[in-house]
RNA sequence: GCCCCUGUAGCUCAGCGGAUAGAGCAGUUGCCUUCUAAGCAAUUGGUCGUAGGUUCGAUUCCUACCGGGGGCGCCA
């Protein structure tokens, strides 16, 4: 909750203790109703607690309404007992000024800046997809996320590491390295090869020798610089790179499967070693080396989460897999159990898949057959603010559908430009402004309280509320929500544009001054919001 | 068969247990001597998959069923 509702609820349950009533479990809830007819806050406290005490709802709500602590809350204008038993608040608009000055005060830097996460320091893994290709269109997607993820985390107080896991060694190198040779020596490549047309071209770049691993470890090298500029392309910069060949090189791999044989969480079958892990919650037993004596996916897997826990020392790990690696997260966990860490700490959210369609034809893609869709080509297409857009505008959960003739055809009037566009209509305001030689007069001087006009009070409204909705998508790991609050703010800034003149005829200096504060805290809210999502705030457009 | 996600306007999707379910696109219609019309405003369009349950109150939580997607390797 936000500083005005704190101030409500606890002149709530100050005027339930003046009542002799203890307050709910979970303290008293105050919300901002959907109506502004509903008032500017409201609590259905009255109608929670009626019934354990057996009182009707209405009567104890005028009860509560009438306590010397409700008369005291600040800005108070009036009070409602309204429908089955909902207490509503009106507060004076000095309420809105003071927060917006608040807010202006605060500035970039400092608004909607929390301490919810008090330091917890997470590990954020996301993308890590092998370098055997270009990235497609589905990790555009996840990308966008987990990169946002980490700024809003970050605006609220936890201390946040990216990383990508490097898939470098097995059997994929391996077949890519086959595929590679195959392809230099103009054949095909093997049937479960890869076929893409990209392995042609980096057969013509490769002049070592015919060695399956050297061919592999260069297509890997070539490929994941491909990968970081496409990333890069997206906005999206990772803190680490981090190796899966490193940590098996290192000997971790065997260290946490001795840890785990020592434990007894593990035995022996045909030939392999297995992990005991429906003993941890996973529906089957699940092998850790194969019968000739490598290790299996799983088990690199999971001495890496180990050296994440263990020897780096993460509070928390996140990681973002696609829907098609769902399968690895109860064995994951199981592991975590095992190895004493609460699976709780490990936070595994998953990607549904991601399909295009362009018109009626639905585009079907596959690294292995080599018909990728990549990342690259969708953000030429569309443009990095547009992509990442389009890709936080509905929940990870959600298998979305991209229409690709729509999203190149409609994408003049995307919303991704509508938001955009308010924060250039914002800077071209105080260029005019300069160029007329208008004075912005120090925060002090300027009398914010002219600011009264529905679209004024309204723009106020939403860009007040922007501290809970960072935290709340923070806690909820849904930055789906910075986008919808900045689609709402873009539009009332608008409505204000076209309704309320600043620099025009006419318009008296003090409101002149008070509606360029407006637009100022209009382009700071603009300007954290944007940053939280990854897109860029242009200064014209 | 088992596990995960999902079903909301013609389309793509929001929606924190609350009051009359929202946005964009598509449709219809107004508004540029003005700080950028990439804008504003009006209007059409809904049995929130179905049936139960919990609750003062369910689109939201639970169960079952029906549709859609994904996963159930000594692949990664």
């Amino acid at each position: 909750m936000a500083k005005r509702e704190i101030q409500i609820a606890s002149a709530i349950e100050r005027a339930l203790t003046e009542l002799g009533i203890s307050p709910p479990e979970g303290g008293v809830k105050v919300e901002r109703p959907a109506r502004l007819e509903h008032g500017d806050y409201a609590t259905s406290v009255a109608l929670e607690l009626s019934k354990q005490l057996g009182k009707n709802p209405r009567s104890f709500a005028q009860e509560i309404i009438e306590t010397r602590a409700i008369s005291e809350i600040p800005h108070l204008k009036g009070i409602e007992l309204a429908g089955p038993g909902f207490i509503n608040f009106r507060l004076m608009y000095s309420h809105l000024h003071e927060s917006l000055l608040e807010l202006l005060r605060q500035g970039e830097d400092d608004f909607a800046r929390s301490e919810l996460g008090h330091g917890e320091k997470i590990q954020l893994e996301f993308v890590s997809a092998n370098p055997t290709g270009p990235l497609h269109v589905g990790n555009a997607w996840w990308a966008s996320y987990g990169d946002a993820i980490k700024r809003v985390l970050e605006r609220s107080g936890f201390n946040v590491k990216t990383e990508y896991y490097v898939n470098d060694t097995g059997g994929q190198i391996r077949t890519l390295g086959e595929s590679l040779l195959a392809r230099r020596s103009n054949q095909a490549p093997p049937e479960d090869g890869y076929q893409g047309e990209y392995v042609v071209e980096l057969a013509k770049k490769y002049n070592g020798p015919d060695d399956v691993l050297e061919a592999g470890k260069f297509a890997v090298k070539e490929n994941l610089a491909a990968i970081k500029a496409s990333l890069l392309n997206l906005n999206i910069n990772f803190d680490e790179w981090f190796s899966q060949a490193s940590i098996e090189e290192s000997g971790a791999v065997d260290e946490t499967i001795e840890i785990l044989a020592s434990m007894g969480a593990t035995y022996e079958k045909e030939g392999a070693l297995w992990l005991e892990a429906t003993r941890f919650g996973d529906n089957r037993d699940r092998v850790l080396r194969k019968s000739d004596g490598y290790f299996t996916y799983l088990a690199g897997d999971i001495a890496y989460h180990r050296n994440k826990f263990l020897v780096r020392g993460f509070d928390r790990v996140i990681d973002i897999f696609g829907a098609d690696h769902h399968g690895q997260v109860a064995s994951l966990k199981a592991a975590m159990s095992a190895l004493g860490i609460e699976a709780q700490r490990l936070e595994i959210l998953i990607g549904q898949m991601v399909s295009l369609v362009e018109g009626d034809r639905k585009v079907k893609f596959s690294k292995r057959a080599g018909n990728i869709v990549s990342m690259e080509w969708l953000v030429s297409e569309l443009g990095p603010a547009v992509t990442r857009l389009l890709s936080l505008s509905s929940s990870l959960d959600r298998a979305a559908v991209i229409d690709i003739e729509e999203a190149k055809s409609t994408s003049m009037d995307n919303p991704a430009y509508y938001i955009q566009y308010a924060h250039a209509r914002i800077a071209s305001i105080f260029r005019v402004a300069e160029s007329r030689g208008v004075l912005v007069r120090e925060l002090a001087e300027v009398p914010l309280d002219l600011l009264k006009t529905p679209r004024e009070l309204e723009l106020i409204r939403t860009l007040i509320s922007l501290p809970d909705v960072v935290d709340d998508a923070a806690i909820s790991r849904a930055p789906q929500r910075i986008v919808a609050w900045l689609k709402s703010l873009a539009s009332a800034f608008h409505g204000f544009y076209h309704d309320c003149p600043i620099l025009a005829e006419g318009i008296e200096e003090d409101l002149l001054q008070a509606r360029l504060q407006l637009a100022k805290a209009t382009q700071i809210g603009l300007r954290v919001a944007l940053f939280l999502v990854g897109i860029e705030a242009p200064e014209q457009m």
